[in-house]
DNA sequence: GTTTTGTGCTAAATGCATTTAGCACTCTCT
DNA sequence: AGAGAGTGCTAAATGCATTTAGCACAAAAC
């Protein structure tokens, strides 16, 4: 079968075949209010377009109107969490929603990619940009200025710009609020970073998120088992802090994790012990990453709300609302299986 | 700080300040060969550009020739798995180095969006298409027929086009015989899934995969104790033919997982009967998911590449390599430390 | 001294959709 | 009947980079 190239259908050729000026054509298929076009013409030339199966010329569009209908993603990383991905999701979602494609770029972990990733945007016209970093402990983020409108997801520079959070700010007062409907006198948090609260600055989700609990927790009627602070977040640092916890004759009613990689580590130290989350005693967890599912029983976790994130950063570009705000969206408690009396 | 509007900076700007004419500055600065300029012109035209920091404006140079620089990618579904990410990622980085830009698209799992998807690509003029599944068990894919340079990642359809897929034919081979090289006497394989053979067409991977461990599994001097098949790939899969199977009073060397969310149920359920992989049996994987990482011990196992197949989508686009053919890239078997006797 | 060859450069056309200015015609009103 | 308003439509300009055809001049060749 042999594949014709075919010549690409423009408005030249569905005005010639309707016997309508190239004008007249746009103006139909654009609608635009204000004109004056018969009913007979305007059918017409209807028929015709999808007949011939006619598409306008992205570029010729942009040329003329110096929009291009394409915003820009430029991430961190797009490997390792689902972060990425899912604020992708939700971005492309909304996009298309709207009419809008996306073109994306990563700096590849990099900040000095960041830069050369912005101009090439630049250059491809984009009408919109919006940053991504999965990475909450953003260093300076080197980001030049742009003339273009710029949306921040999960980050935050030192100048004022429009950006969108996560509310960690209330995230760790809904874990204790949680913890304390579990019917919990006693909790764990396991644990908080190390080094995090020396540099809010450096860490602003996660000093916030603790800074809320620490709060609620103080105003709280529970009695708080231990301090353990964590070398990094993953799922040996929880579990060491666990085994050393119960090694030390601590039995709190209820752990609060500093994420789900912790919880894991949590889990296997408390399985090792002949503990069962969610019948002899609760583990809440953030994040909601996809190994929260994945454990035995089921994690209930605070969502890190990613793709509401992505599609929030492309309604406010869109929207044209760019005053330099911080903007939180609220995380879910995610109920699975590990906390006792849900 | 008010932000002064700067008009775009275009070739007729370069012109008039360099004291040339448009086609000149055109021809200086894309090294056009078999033009003849002086040197002097040259110097004075490059340096000007530079000091006026001008990007041709991309919408016009495709406008003019029918090119955008720019490759689509469709893809089932973001979320999830970390295999889009990794795709996204490999496809990213090689475009990047072939100066070309990335529109991406997703169908959020549902077939019928993918017409839609393509047809808004060919409306923004893609110089090429990658279709990348996620999900291996592809059913139809409707694929509509275009005129678009098209490569298909992780995905085979019933017209021959070419594609990109993990070797999955040796895959098998390659997971047996480290098996054997790790002194193994007898193996327990858990496991494969149900219905799988029964439609090959359907899960072409999985099919691949199993069907040359079972030919090296044959051909080997390995005793295969059971014959474990799983409803799915979670975690509760593994973990309960893992039990069923040590409850039966079976005790391989070495136990091969379909995948790493089973190798997580598997582990789990040695756990539970004091049983720790890498020194009392060996484990060994497939996939390398990140919570191949985030077990204890880690995890073994060989390793989707996807971010290769994304990076060979786009050379074999960019090359015009395009002939009805699979491109078969290995699969690496990541060492970790649950195999008795690295 | 005239033709040929070569050099350095430019005007104008091209790709395609959108928009502005305005033409030609019919009604309506006085 | 002539002015004015309204209707239906079109020619041409515009945005920007690239490419083709070719101009004007100088040097070399016969």
């Amino acid at each position: 079968m042999e594949t014709h190239k075919v010549k690409r259908v423009t408005l030249a050729d569905v005005a010639e075949a309707s016997g309508m000026s190239k004008a007249a054509v746009s103006m139909i298929l654009n609608k635009k209010p204000g004109t004056r076009l018969s009913a007979e013409a305007t059918e017409r030339v209807r028929a015709v377009a999808t007949e011939l199966g006619y598409r306008p010329n992205a570029a010729a569009q942009s040329l003329r109107s110096g929009k291009t209908r394409t915003l820009g993603f430029i991430s961190d990383q797009v490997t390792v969490t689902r972060f990425a991905s899912e604020m992708i999701t939700g971005i492309l979602r909304e996009a298309e929603s709207r009419d809008h494609t996306v073109l994306i770029a990563e700096t590849f972990g990099k900040p000095e990619q960041m830069a050369e990733a912005i101009t090439q945007m630049t250059h491809r016209d984009v009408d919109g940009l919006i940053l991504g970093f999965m990475d909450s402990r953003q260093r300076d983020l080197k980001i030049p200025r742009t003339e273009l409108p710029t949306v921040l997801v999960n980050g935050i520079d030192e100048s004022p710009c429009t950006s969108v959070l996560p509310n960690e700010r209330e995230s760790g007062a809904k874990a204790v609020q949680r913890v304390i409907e579990s019917g919990a006198q006693s909790v764990a948090v396991i644990g908080e970073l190390k080094n995090a609260e020396k540099n809010p600055r450096i860490y602003p989700s996660i000093t916030r998120r603790f800074g809320s609990m620490r709060q609620a927790l103080v105003e709280s009627e529970l009695e708080v088992l231990g301090h353990w602070v964590l070398e990094d977040w993953n799922p040996t640092d929880g579990y060491e802090a666990t085994t050393r916890m119960l090694a030390e004759g601590y039995k709190p009613d209820a752990i609060i994790c500093a994420n789900d990689r912790v919880a894991m580590g949590v889990f296997q130290a408390l399985a090792e012990k002949g503990l069962a989350p969610g019948t002899d005693l609760s583990v809440l967890s953030f994040d909601d990453e996809i190994i929260a599912t994945y454990l035995r029983p089921q994690l209930s976790s605070i969502r890190l709300p990613y793709e509401e994130m992505g599609a929030m950063a492309v309604g406010l570009l869109l929207d044209g609302k760019l005053e330099p705000v911080e903007h939180e969206i609220d995380m879910p408690l995610i109920e699975r299986d590990s906390m006792k009396s849900n």
